[in-house]
DNA sequence: GCCGTTTTCGGCCCGACTGTTTTCAGTCG
């Protein structure tokens, strides 16, 4: 785990421990809100955090006072954080996962603790078998089998989804809605429309004429295994799949205000309420509203919005323009300009990294072809395995350069699509590449991608990976990371020394569309951005329908304020050849 | 615990739904 994935660790579950002992709930938030800030750092708090000016610079950090900076550093110097190893012996290991039960939150925990010696989920069933549970006050029949049931989901369904897998089940949803007679406007929102890597649950948002069939409509739907709410305006269910789908049915007028709401993120949205209040305003999910100090919600004493019914308008009213949802983190969005040209789906124009059958593609290169110029694409590059990849049937140099030939011949003959001879050639774990010079000169594009030796040291990783970005021969580093979402962390180079080395060797770091990789990830997109490290969306097509993850990968540039500008596939075509020509 | 374009102290976002209880606490997003 990098530091920041581990000081981001130690805050959360000092949050959960705080909320669990009764602590001030501003006092957990504030731990929370230093995780998310770590976490989203692209560059390692352990070099930070050492030093003469290691407080100073940690209390730079938004949401990082004096005292979170003094656990950074005792963190980063001792591997150690005594507050946390306090509220470790006072509060039992089981109840985090305790409260990871949907529907028990803190209050409800610490009283299963304190009243009927829960401290695990072993604990919680035994609890709820002989009955202690439900002879506690408020404990009625239905919250027994509640809790039992989110247990047995807790245990059947996994984590949080890839977005790969969330938004084709989204989509599926909203087709379903927008068969509804009297629907007006159908929309996904949440994690999903903010383009996160994985999805906690879908969210949809529907305004209609008929709302009591919208919301019939849903709860019905083919393949929701429960209903878990349902009231007029809101409901959720679980489908089939095992995930979590919730609907917000509101009337067209505020549409803006609740789509926006809905969209989150959490924090963008109280950073925005923030924001309204300081202007003498109150934002909730019906509108912008002038503030009375009446504690009833507005709309429902017919006070009229300042802005409702989109986005925009809500945004301009709180000065600021309107902001895309995949910059909505709460971060420094409203500090920043938005980036007028942010990457588009429709922007894309080459795809540079594809497998055929002469590797572990599926496709020969003529239905490769095809298949890109059904997508769109106006450049195909053809990067099949280099040799060292034996399990993916990797190219030895006369295989290579026959498959090159084959490419070319190919390009004469097809219209409607350039076609490029490449190859994704594996970066040896010492850095060195698995062609000679000679033989990557005679490509039209080298893709160089780390495929084992991913548990390397993050020194040697950096070393790794700078070596190949420097290489005068290699276009583009292909999943710089090689990792893999949910099961394989890959290298964690420090990644601000591998930019330096791609700006330096005029190379173009890859974000993998693939939704299983995400690879370079928004954080990291964003550092290159930054930095004005040149960045290349590809899928990787293995078979003509991967063809459609682009999207995912372009909404991971769009995390990380990437623009047309510095995308290499969006350039036009003569300028892309031209600059992969360089130096070959 | 953090923060300051009225603040170094006193605030800290807002509403729907559920379950259990007759007015609201807890959870969620």
């Amino acid at each position: 785990m990098s530091t920041n994935e581990d000081i981001g660790a130690i805050f959360e579950e000092m949050a959960t421990l705080l909320e669990l002992t009764g602590a001030n709930g501003f006092r957990v938030n504030a731990h929370t809100k230093v995780a998310r800030v770590v976490e989203g750092l692209a560059s390692d708090l352990g070099d930070i955090a050492r030093g003469e000016k290691a407080m100073a610079e940690l209390q730079k950090l938004d949401g990082i006072g004096k005292s979170s900076a003094e656990k950074i550093v005792a963190f980063v110097a001792n591997g150690a954080v005594p507050e946390l190893d306090e509220l470790r012996a006072a509060v039992p290991d089981g109840l985090r996962t305790v409260m990871q039960v949907p529907g028990l939150g803190p209050k409800t925990v610490r009283r299963f603790w304190q009243e009927a010696s829960v401290e695990s989920l072993a604990d919680l069933e035994a609890a709820l078998a002989d009955g202690r549970l439900e002879a506690l006050p408020r404990m009625g029949r239905k919250t027994i089998d509640n809790i039992r049931a989110s247990i047995d989901f807790m245990k059947s369904a996994g984590d949080r989804r890839r977005l790969g897998v969330a938004l084709p089940l989204a989509e599926r949803v909203v087709a379903v809605m927008e068969a509804v007679p009297g629907m007006r406007q159908v929309a996904w929102a949440g994690s999903l429309r903010r383009g996160q890597e994985t999805i906690g649950d879908v969210d949809i948002l529907v305004s209609t004429d008929d709302p009591e069939a919208a919301s019939a409509a849903f709860r019905e739907q083919p393949g929701v295994s429960r209903v878990l709410v349902a009231g007029e305006t809101k409901s959720s269910v679980r489908l089939e799949e095992g995930i979590q789908v919730d609907l917000r049915v509101v009337p067209e007028e505020v549409w803006g205000a609740t789509l926006l709401y809905f969209t989150g993120s959490k924090d963008h949205n109280v950073a925005l309420r923030e924001r309204a209040i300081a202007r003498g305003l109150r934002l909730n999910e019906y509108g912008l509203f002038p503030e009375d100090d009446e504690a009833a919600p507005p709309q429902q004493r017919g006070i009229a919005p300042v802005a409702a019914s989109s986005e925009a308008e809500i945004y301009e009213a709180l000065e600021l323009p309107w902001i895309p949802p995949e910059l909505r983190v709460d971060r420094d969005e409203f500090d920043r300009a938005i980036p007028e040209d942010l990457i588009t789906v429709e922007s894309i124009r080459a795809e540079l990294h594809s497998h055929t059958t002469a590797s572990d593609g599926r496709l020969s290169i003529d239905e490769l072809a095809e298949a890109a110029m059904a997508a769109g694409r106006e450049i195909l590059a053809i990067t099949d395995h280099s040799r060292s990849s034996a399990q993916a049937n990797g190219l030895d140099v006369d295989r290579l350069r026959r498959h090159a030939d084959a490419i070319r011949e190919a390009d004469a003959r097809i219209d409607g699509i350039r076609l490029l001879a490449g190859s994704e050639v594996d970066i040896h774990a010492d850095g060195s590449l698995d062609y000679e010079d000679d033989v990557l000169a005679s490509l039209d594009v080298v893709v160089a991608s780390p495929h084992a030796s991913l548990r390397q040291e993050p020194a040697v990783a950096t070393a790794r990976l700078c070596a190949a970005a420097r290489h005068p021969l290699v276009s583009i580093i292909g999943h710089p990371t090689g990792r893999i979402i949910g099961s394989r962390k890959g290298l964690e180079p420090d990644i601000e020394a591998v930019i330096a080395a791609a700006i330096e060797g005029g190379t173009a770091l890859e974000i993998n569309s693939n939704p299983l990789r995400l690879d370079l990830r928004d954080i990291h997109v964003r550092a290159a951005v930054d930095d004005g490290c040149l960045i290349s969306i590809n899928t990787d097509a293995h078979r003509a329908e991967h063809l459609q993850y682009l999207r995912y990968g372009v909404l991971t540039g769009r995390r990380g304020r990437l623009e047309a500008e510095g995308c290499i596939n969006a350039w036009e075509p003569d300028r892309l050849l031209a600059w992969l020509a360089r130096g070959r």
